[in-house]
DNA sequence: GCGAAATCTTTACACTGTCAATATTGCGTC
DNA sequence: GACGCAATATTGACAGTGTAAAGATTTCGC
C-alpha cells in the first residue's frame, strides 16, 4: 500500500476537466443523463450517472491495475470524482466489489450462453460452457477473481445473488440436460449432486490451478504445443473416450 | 482497514511485558535459544527467536482474526515486539505471508501422506489424499487461503517453492500409482497430464468451492444428513461405480 | 577488548477506508 | 415561479496499514 507514488491526492481541478462527458445513455433506470452543464462550467458538480460510471472506472483499473489496485480511491480518481463520492452510491469497498462482481457474473454467463447456442454437435455443445467457462477468466483474470474472491464480497445483495444463482443455475441446468434427466428446483439424488459437484469442480479447479500458473509444470511437459484447451478436452473427454482409469488398485502410498 | 478499533499503538512496554518468555528450542538454525535476561530487565531488546515467533504468532492471528485481520503489524504485537521488527525477518508482507504459506503446505503434506499411510484397504487408500486434503482445508481454512492465494506470495522463495513443489510431486505419484505407471520427472502423454489435471482440478475445485459456501446449496438438496465428505467420495467414485455418463447426447442448451 | 554486523525500536511518510460536516444541485410543493 | 427538502458531491479528519530511514542495543568475529 505504502508504494511512494508521486500523484498527490489534491489535484481536484484537474480532475474535474479530465473527466470524460461521457453520455451513458442511462439504461439501468430512470435517472436523466447528465444535464449539458450550465453553459459555462464544463462539468456540472452532479455527474447525473456516477453510479455506471464508477462501476466502468472499477472494470478500467481492474484490468490495467490488477486486484491490488482496485481501491476505492483509486475508482474515485478514474471517474474523475473525489474520493468519498463512491460511498453514496455503494456504502461500502464490499459493496462496490460486490456490484462488479454482479457485472462480471452477467458476462459470464452471457458468454457460457451464447457459445453454447453457437456450437453445432452435441459434443461441441457439451464442451462449449466449460470451454467458455475457462476462456472468460483467462480474458478477465481480474474480474474473476474478485466473483469467486468470497470474502470480500456481500452475497445477500440482490444484484450479485442473483447474477451468481443464475451462473450456478445455468450450470445444473446443463448437467441435467446431459444426464437427460429433469433437475428441478428441490430434492437431489447423491448421484445428481456428484455429478454437478464434479463438473464444477473439475471446470472451477482447472480454471483457478491455470489462472495461478500451477498447471505450466503440466504443461511444459506435455506434447509439443499443447494449449491449455487442449488439456482441458482432454481432461473432459476421459469418460467418453474410456481411459477414465485413474482410481485402480494402488498399494503404494509414496514411490 | 479503518476500523475504529480503540487499541492505540503507544502501548509498547506492557507489550514488552506480555511477551511470553517462550523458549523455542531453536530448531531451525544454530541460532542460540533466547538467553535468560540479565537477571533483572526480564525482557532483553534481542528477542533470540523471533523469526519462528512471528510465524507462530502469525498462524494464532491467522485462526483468530481471519485472512482479514493478518496484517504485519498485527503479528508484530502478537509477538510483543515493535511494528517494524519483522521487516528484518521478511523483508516485506509477501515475505511473511510466503514463509507462512511454507508452513502451511509443509503441514498439509504432512497430513496427507500420514493418511495415506493409516490407510488399510486399496480404495480407502486412493480416496485418503483426496479426503486429507479437504479436511485439512477445512480445519484450516485461513491457511488454506494463504497457500492458494498467489498473487500475495513469492514463489521464487526457496521454502515456499520446495513445499508446494513437493505437494505437487505427491499428488502426480499418487495418479501415478493409481494408473500403474512410472510419471517420471520428464515427458507426460496427454493422458498422464489429463489425469493429473483432472483429480488435481476435481479435488482443488470442490474445495475452493466449499469454503466458499458455494456447495451448500447443493448439500442441503442431497438426502437427509448427507456429508461434504460424503459428496466428495461419490464424485470421486463415479469412475468406478460406473455411472460416469455425465457427458452424454444433449441437444439443449438452456431449459 | 573492540569494532562491525545483526537485531530491534523509533520516527516519518504516503496510502487506504470510513465517517462527519459542508457545499451544491434537483425536484416536489405551495 | 419561489421555497424547502432530499439527493448528490466535496472537504477534512482520523485510525490503520506497509515501508523506508535513522537511531539504540546487543552479539560476534577478530
Amino acid at each position: 500500500m505504502g508504494k511512494s507514488d508521486p500523484k498527490s491526492e489534491t489535484r481536484t481541478e484537474a480532475a474535474r476537466i479530465a473527466r470524460a462527458p461521457r453520455k451513458t445513455s442511462s439504461a439501468t433506470s430512470g435517472r436523466p443523463a447528465r444535464r449539458p452543464a450550465s453553459a459555462k462550467t464544463e462539468t456540472p458538480y452532479h455527474h447525473g450517472a456516477l453510479r455506471e460510471a464508477l462501476l466502468q472506472a472499477a472494470e478500467r483499473v481492474l484490468e490495467r491495475d490488477g486486484l491490488a489496485g482496485l481501491t476505492l480511491r483509486a475508482v474515485a480518481r478514474e471517474a474523475g470524482v473525489s474520493h468519498a463520492a463512491p460511498t453514496h452510491h455503494f456504502g461500502d469497498l464490499t459493496g462496490l466489489l460486490s456490484e462488479l462482481a454482479a457485472v462480471g457474473f452477467r458476462q459470464f454467463n452471457a458468454a457460457m450462453a451464447s457459445a453454447c447456442d453457437t456450437a453445432t454437435t452435441p459434443l461441441a455443445r457439451a464442451l462449449a460452457r466449460p470451454k467458455a467457462y475457462v476462456a472468460y477468466a483467462q480474458a478477465h483474470p481480474g474480474m474473476y477473481g474478485i466473483m469467486f474472491r468470497t470474502e470480500r464480497l456481500d452475497y445477500s445483495r440482490p444484484s450479485l445473488h442473483e447474477a451468481a444463482e443464475a451462473s450456478f443455475a445455468g450450470l445444473a441446468n446443463a448437467i441435467g440436460a446431459m444426464r437427460q434427466e429433469q433437475i428441478s428446483g428441490d430434492a437431489l439424488t447423491l448421484d445428481q449432486g456428484a455429478a454437478i459437484a464434479r463438473a464444477w469442480s473439475m471446470v472451477h479447479g482447472f480454471t483457478t490451478l491455470l489462472l495461478d500458473g500451477r498447471l505450466s509444470d503440466i504443461l511444459e511437459r506435455l506434447p509439443e504445443g499443447t494449449t491449455a484447451e487442449r488439456l482441458l478436452e482432454a481432461m473432459l473427454m476421459a469418460p467418453v473416450t474410456g481411459k477414465f482409469a485413474d482410481i485402480a488398485l494402488s498399494n503404494r502410498c509414496s514411490p
